[in-house]
DNA sequence: AATGCGGGGAG
DNA sequence: CTCCCAGCATT
């Protein structure tokens, strides 16, 4: 631990900054625990702008936790459809069945907390010390970035969970924990970013080893990129005069899970050139679609070939027929939303 | 400790 | 193009 940092100061000049700077978020309006949880859950490796307006559609649909717990899984997985990381959704709704079947109240306790689905060190943190104004430490990746700067941790995050939250434990105030993990997280939004940070605006600049190195963008080190490998694959658009089209729900679980798509095979290594129609859905004239979907996916990045041909009257077996004005609420994610609208042309 | 898991915005 | 976002679950 770096003795020449007093870890007191660093709580009152960050409180004192975020009484003057917080952002405006729209979650920050209450303290209930509903809405907190409901936030971290949808703010999960995405952006505050990204989840501002799903957080107001959940909040439209479902003002309280019994609410959502009585939501068909259908709903869920339609409101949550193009944020990513679907296992969210399914999460998000057993925690609220979990809740609702216990009265309705979330735990205060942090290990309590964790218990939940969908809850992790992170989240158990913020909503004890959030909603519930407990002294909990929550460590984000902003948070991450920040301890590393200020006690100068020059390797990647992943190589200094333990220092970095040991750390961050002496930094945290016995009062207002929840505005101070906030208040690091706007500082590290805003401020301390990961590239350009901009030290002298920081209220934590005086006594960071980063800021006195000279070049506070090396901490912490970026961790080692993998290449990202190449899949292939077909999609069939099977649409009826009126529009409507076949789509079905993929497994809950994996790549996609309980999201809507349209009917295709497995995803392979290879060329798109060498994609057929034999993984159609069922025999019709299929037309190849001069186009292609490129969707860029974490580990690998796929091109989905389209094919077209008139459907069938009935629907077949484990498939249902989505009509154009359904495409919005159905629950697509955001590649099959691509791959729908260049069918659709 | 490593890996799988979306999508989008910024540089 | 790369990086990374208010991480979690699984192995």
């Amino acid at each position: 631990m770096n003795a020449s940092i007093a870890p007191s100061r660093v709580a009152a000049k960050a409180l004192a900054w975020f009484d003057r700077h917080a952002r405006v978020l729209p979650w920050r309006d209450a303290p209930d625990p509903y809405r907190v949880w409901l936030s971290e859950i949808l703010l999960q490796q995405t952006t505050t702008t990204g989840a501002a307006p799903y957080y107001a559609e959940f909040l439209r649909r479902w003002p309280d936790v019994a609410a959502l717990a009585a939501a068909p899984m259908e709903e869920v997985m339609s409101a949550f459809a193009g944020l990513g990381y679907y296992s969210r959704a399914r999460n998000l709704h057993a925690c609220a069945k979990t809740i609702a079947a216990g009265g309705g109240a979330f735990p205060a306790d942090e290990a309590a907390l964790r218990a939940l689905p969908g809850v992790g060190p992170y989240t158990a943190a913020a909503i004890a010390a959030i909603a519930f104004g407990q002294p909990a430490t929550p460590i984000d990746g902003n948070i991450a970035r920040i301890v590393s700067r200020l006690a100068g941790f020059s390797a990647p995050i992943a190589a200094n969970r333990r220092e970095i939250e040991a750390f961050a434990k002496t930094l945290t105030p016995p009062r207002r924990a929840g505005d101070f993990a906030q208040s690091l997280m706007d500082i590290g939004a805003t401020i301390c970013r990961p590239r350009s940070p901009a030290c002298a605006t920081c209220p934590l600049h005086e006594g960071c080893v980063a800021a006195a190195s000279g070049d506070p963008e090396a901490f912490p080190a970026r961790a080692q990129k993998k290449p990202r490998p190449q899949k292939v694959g077909a999609a069939f658009f099977a649409a009826r005069p009126n529009g409507a089209f076949l789509a079905r729900r993929r497994p809950p679980r994996g790549l996609l899970g309980a999201t809507m798509e349209l009917p295709g095979g497995e995803w392979r290594a290879g060329d798109l050139a060498d994609v057929g129609a034999q993984d159609a859905p069922f025999a019709a004239a299929w037309t190849r679609l001069p186009g292609r979907v490129e969707h860029v996916f974490t580990h690998f990045t796929l091109r989905l070939a389209l094919f077209c041909a008139e459907a069938p009257g009935a629907a077949p077996e484990s498939m249902v027929y989505v009509a154009p004005d359904e495409i919005e609420s159905a629950g697509f994610s955001g590649l099959m939303r691509k791959a729908i609208a260049l069918a659709r042309g």
